[in-house]
RNA sequence: GGGGGUAUAGCUCAGAUGGAUAGAGCAACGGCCUUCUAAGCCGUAGGUCUCAGGUUCGAACCCUGAUACCCUCACCA
């Protein structure tokens, strides 16, 4: 945005998501472009700065005000600006007031304290927003107009193995990202690169080939990985000649060996209907076609370290092919290498992961690849986007970004295991979360049938755990703790859930009487007011999500947002309020909740419409 | 030893580009149901934002140093 220019409506506009635009140097309210308060106020007070000081591509700074009495939104970017020009702020504040263009989304503007500028919005301009939303003449959320390719790499669990609590917070952080991504209107390619490739294969493949052809008995067997794992283990290190014979099935899998192939193909499908089970139960949206296992780049990876060497990066250390790279240092501050060939060969985790940065980059054409991906891997990841880049696999232009996320702890603050020292199955802490919840809903509502009490407890007692993990920073560990997560009060996910039913029962009692799709919106309180704002900004947080990839802030809002809707509550009757005004209040609670559903489906949780 | 991270109320956590008096929930104490779901709402109390310097009109946030804990550093993923 440079200058005192606006857009012209319909021009090219290089700042996203812009609700308003002028024709004719009047500001009116853009239909084809994404409703953004805090952008469009941006927009206005740069434009005002631009026009008072010459200066172009000013930071107007425009946050959320912390107190009403300084406003719904305020600009902080004057201080700055005077300082540069060493000049007065609170002068130069009042002359952008003054320069601000007629509009009609501020109300008023008042400079205070050392330079800011509170600024309140017109209630009109509000009312008549909440009620082109509720009249489904515009989305809240509509496409960002510069769309882009975005690969998602996350869950990615290891099929050797059963889900555990370890594969949780990248699996549902990764589907939140990609739903958000989506709804904003971004090209999303979801990638599930499970492990099902490497030498514990050989291990299991030579377990099962000697429990016989009997496949009914295999299938059995296979119903508890976990104890079918730990069996093939056990052997492996015990038994004489065992691990001799795993290693030679790691060798005629990797050599193409079709019975072993097969029963390695059959272990697979067993693994993975097992991750499809806990996906559904999840809610989680990765299908069949979203795989792309590790041994998909197994031809690729002779490929990728010939592409290295002819790029002249390849070094060979202690019968090693590595990559040494400047900015990365080892212990003592010796040089530190990504290995992409074993002294034996055999190619790693990194080879693997540059093959499929090769392939996201050049087959899939991203413009953005995220990796929700625990945090202690991020050495891991800096060392091989630094190598892609170097080696060209991917676009200069290309965004390579590690979404970390920390680890889920006990109330002991170590990570989380059962008293014996297991690892948690996920499939046993989900069904644990669904009894919880199960208990908690009988007490609370024992007049319910038990088919609907069920029904309340797998919505409750999935969302609990989604809704504790999501509402977190994701990058800090956090302790796992139950009784605060299916807690009533608090952000959490049983409170979110009551907020939807008691708003849900409104819009049933009220029946026909009211046409949300046909009232208009109207503020006579306070709380109507702050209820339309903290609606209004739902775009605004959505975009943050999409652009920064933190959850927990879509659940901050929907948290504010259920808050700001029960203060409306008690205190603005909407049954018992009269024609108009009962037609406004149930026109806004219905707009609150299409809002909470649409967020909270955000972030893959189901809601319900009685409680 | 190198690199990275964390440190905010008794507990569990928020705090998006530095903004005005640092916020929630739990636990504690006190109010509000003949009134749209009390699984709710309102209020009281609780803080030298680990410590010491620095930058600035302004710092929980940026810089330097210290302390504590966590992660990571060659053929696992």
């Amino acid at each position: 945005m440079s200058g005192r220019e606006l857009y012209q409506h319909g021009d090219y506009c290089p700042t996203r998501n812009i609700g308003w635009c002028t024709i004719h140097g009047i500001l009116i309210f853009g239909t084809h472009i994404m409703f953004n308060i805090k952008h469009s106020l941006e927009l206005l007070v740069s434009a005002a700065i631009a026009e008072a000081t010459g200066l172009s591509d000013c930071n107007a700074n425009v946050i959320y005000s912390s107190r009403p009495e300084f406003g719904d939104y305020q600009a902080n970017g004057i201080m700055a600006i005077a300082k540069q020009l060493k000049s007065n702020p609170r002068e130069l504040a009042v002359r952008v007031v003054s320069a601000l263009q007629s509009n009609d989304l501020i109300a008023d503007a008042q400079v205070a304290g050392p330079g800011f500028i509170n600024l309140f919005l017109n209630d009109v301009t509000l009312a008549t927003a909440a009620t082109r939303f509720a009249h489904g003449e515009q989305n809240l959320l509509d496409a960002v107009d510069h769309p882009q390719r975005i690969v998602v790499d996350y869950s990615g669990p290891n099929l050797a193995k059963e889900m555990h609590v370890g594969h949780l917070r990248g699996t549902i952080i990764g589907d939140c990202i990609v739903r958000v991504l989506e709804v904003v209107g971004h090209d999303v390619i979801r990638q599930n690169h499970v492990g099902d490739w490497g030498t514990q294969f050989g291990m299991l493949i030579a377990h099962m080939e000697s429990l016989g052809e009997n496949s009914a008995k295999v299938h059995t067997q296979l119903a508890d990985l976990e104890t079918f794992y730990r069996e093939a283990k056990s052997r492996f290190d015990l038994e004489p000649g065992f691990a001799d014979l795993a290693r030679s099935y790691v060798v005629k899998l990797q050599g193409g060996d079709r019975d072993c192939l097969s029963a390695w193909q059959k272990f697979i499908d067993e693994s993975l209907g097992h991750c499809e089970d806990i996906y559904e139960l999840l809610g989680v949206t990765l299908s069949k076609d979203d795989l792309r296992p590790e041994s998909f780049y197994n031809n690729e990876l002779a490929n990728i370290v010939n592409a290295l060497r002819e790029a002249d990066m390849l070094t060979a250390s202690e019968g090693a092919q590595c990559v040494f790279l400047e900015e990365f240092k080892g212990k003592e501050g010796s040089p530190l290498p990504a290995i992409v060939q074993k002294s034996d060969g055999g190619y790693l985790y990194a080879t693997t992961d540059l093959a499929a940065l090769r392939y996201r980059g050049k087959n899939l054409a991203a413009q953005r690849v995220l990796y929700v991906v625990d945090a202690r891997q991020s050495l891991h990841f800096q060392q091989v986007f630094a190598i892609a880049r170097k080696a060209g696999f991917v676009p200069g232009a290309c965004s390579l970004e590690h979404i970390a996320y920390g680890t889920m702890m006990g109330e002991d603050g170590k990570p989380f295991k059962t008293r014996s020292g297991d690892t948690v199955k996920l499939r046993e802490l989900l069904d644990e979360s669904v009894r919880r919840a199960h208990d908690i809903v009988s007490a609370k509502s024992p007049e319910l049938s038990p088919e609907h009490r069920e029904q309340i407890s797998n919505v409750v007692g999935i969302a609990a755990v989604k809704y504790a993990d999501l509402s977190k920073n994701r990058t800090s560990d956090y302790v796992f703790d139950w009784s605060t997560m299916l807690s009533f009060d608090g952000n959490t996910a049983p409170y979110m859930l009551y907020a939807y039913a008691r708003i849900k029962s409104i819009l049933r009692r009220q029946g026909e009487g009211v046409h949300p799709e046909r009232s208009e919106v109207r503020i006579t309180a306070v709380e109507e007011r702050n209820l339309i704002i903290k609606i209004l900004q739902f775009p605004e947080v959505v975009d943050v999500v999409a652009s920064e990839c933190y959850p927990n802030y879509l659940c901050a809002y929907l948290y504010e947002l259920a808050g700001i809707f029960m203060r409306f509550y008690e205190a603005c009757p909407v049954l018992k309020a009269e024609s108009d005004l009962r037609a406004s209040r149930v026109t806004l609670v219905s707009l609150t909740a299409a809002t909470l559903k649409q967020g909270l489906g955000l972030l893959g949780l189901e809601t319900l419409e009685q409680m």
